[in-house]
DNA sequence: CGTCGTCTTGACCAAAGTCAACGCACGTGG
DNA sequence: CCACGTGCGTTGACTTTGGTCAAGACGACG
């Protein structure tokens, strides 16, 4: 049905910012393609990113009742982003209320990640730290259809990386080179190829329940 | 309106887990009286938590749709605690359709709390970090009428504190040593008397717009 | 061919983490 | 009323990990 609306879509490079955080909130954002990440921007020059986003997510939708866009969002590659005001998202809740249902239960999800996100970055020593969000993506890929097998699209440069686990680029350099030396993952030119499933969520105390996946294959 | 409910209340000692994560979720809780908060306990020993709660909050949220605990709530001091059936609240909907939103609402902005947790964890230094929380709790007890002018109760022992900024006690003791040295904050029992509310928010680098509450005052 | 972005590596330093001892206040029970 | 235990806070010495910096390699691209 989503797909089915006359949406206001645009093509956006890579390193764009598509909402900046502070600013008033709109427009959900529908990511038709490509990848992007939700991050904030500290005034010390640090930066953290929340959450990384793929082609079908529903990005931004904390705007719709808070009025304000509490994180930016940037694309992460060039991405086919579409464009809902608030008030057709709004207006579906007449005719679809069990669409709003479906809109909160994304936030509770969305609520639960950050979750393992703060034990990730707060508990969490460097090499299984990256190791968990690798696996969280590759999971999440998986689970969208994404993923074919054991081998990934996923474009995260090691800068990118280092924001979202709070590390230095170095350590996570040397994390995903042990990584490799350890025969769970290779990765070739912007692809992941996950080699050892199971030794690689061992490695990240990875446990999948949090993402409350319909799809349990992972 | 939620006051009138005959609600199924319990008085519940200090230090009890209330819910345990991962166990199938069947009510909603409210904490009318005392200190609770939100933790997820790691394999390997360690703890952390996500959010503290006041009296007034409806914890254990996230269950109602998730059907799942997702996080361990455990009482700080002895508290009373009311039960609500999740069939009870979903009765809501069909006469207080304007309640769902705001249940929605609260998850938004449990959810934008966690990001700066997740900010806060991932990018401040110790001082910074701790003192960061304690302008939050401050500022949400402020805003729920907690607090009288420039103290408010805040019986957090520094072990809780640790596990909340992630940190080993022995740091929070000494960033807490220097609050008080800089003349920031003092506190005797169970209290925190905030002596200098504009020094405290500075050296905690905290804005609190995240926070989302009507009452901007703080 | 040069440039830019990305990744790799090493050396070095500072900050966080660990451990253990001590002090103190508050109970309890003899 | 005192002895004792317990929970909580403080302190110091020490180790490890993460953080910073900078140089170099490699590949893509114009």
């Amino acid at each position: 049905m989503l797909l089915d609306l006359p949406l206001d879509v645009q093509q956006v490079r890579a390193h764009q910012d598509l909402v900046r955080s502070g600013d008033p909130a709109q427009c959900c954002l529908l990511l038709l393609d490509g990848f992007a990440c939700r991050h904030k921007q500290l005034r010390n020059g640090r930066r953290q990113i929340m959450a990384f986003h793929v082609a079908g997510d529903l990005t931004n939708l904390t705007g719709l009742l808070l009025g304000q866009v509490d994180c930016s969002i940037r694309t992460l590659t060039p991405a086919r982003v579409g464009f809902i005001p608030h008030d057709t998202v709004l207006g579906w809740s007449g005719p679809y209320p069990n669409l709003m249902r479906l809109l909160w239960l994304d936030t509770l999800i969305t609520a639960a990640v950050l979750q393992e996100w703060v034990v990730n970055v707060g508990q969490r020593p460097a090499y299984e730290r990256v190791t968990h969000v690798l696996c969280e993506q590759v999971s999440r890929l998986h689970a969208v259809g994404l993923a074919e097998g054991h081998r990934c699209e996923l474009p995260l440069t090691q800068d990118v990386l280092a924001d979202a686990v709070a590390l230095p680029v170095a350590h996570v350099s040397r994390a995903l080179q042990e990584l490799q030396d350890a025969g769970l993952i290779a990765h070739l030119d912007r692809s992941l190829h996950v080699l050892d499933w199971d030794g690689l969520k061992r490695a990240g105390w990875f446990d999948p329940g949090y993402l409350h996946q319909l799809d349990m294959a992972a």
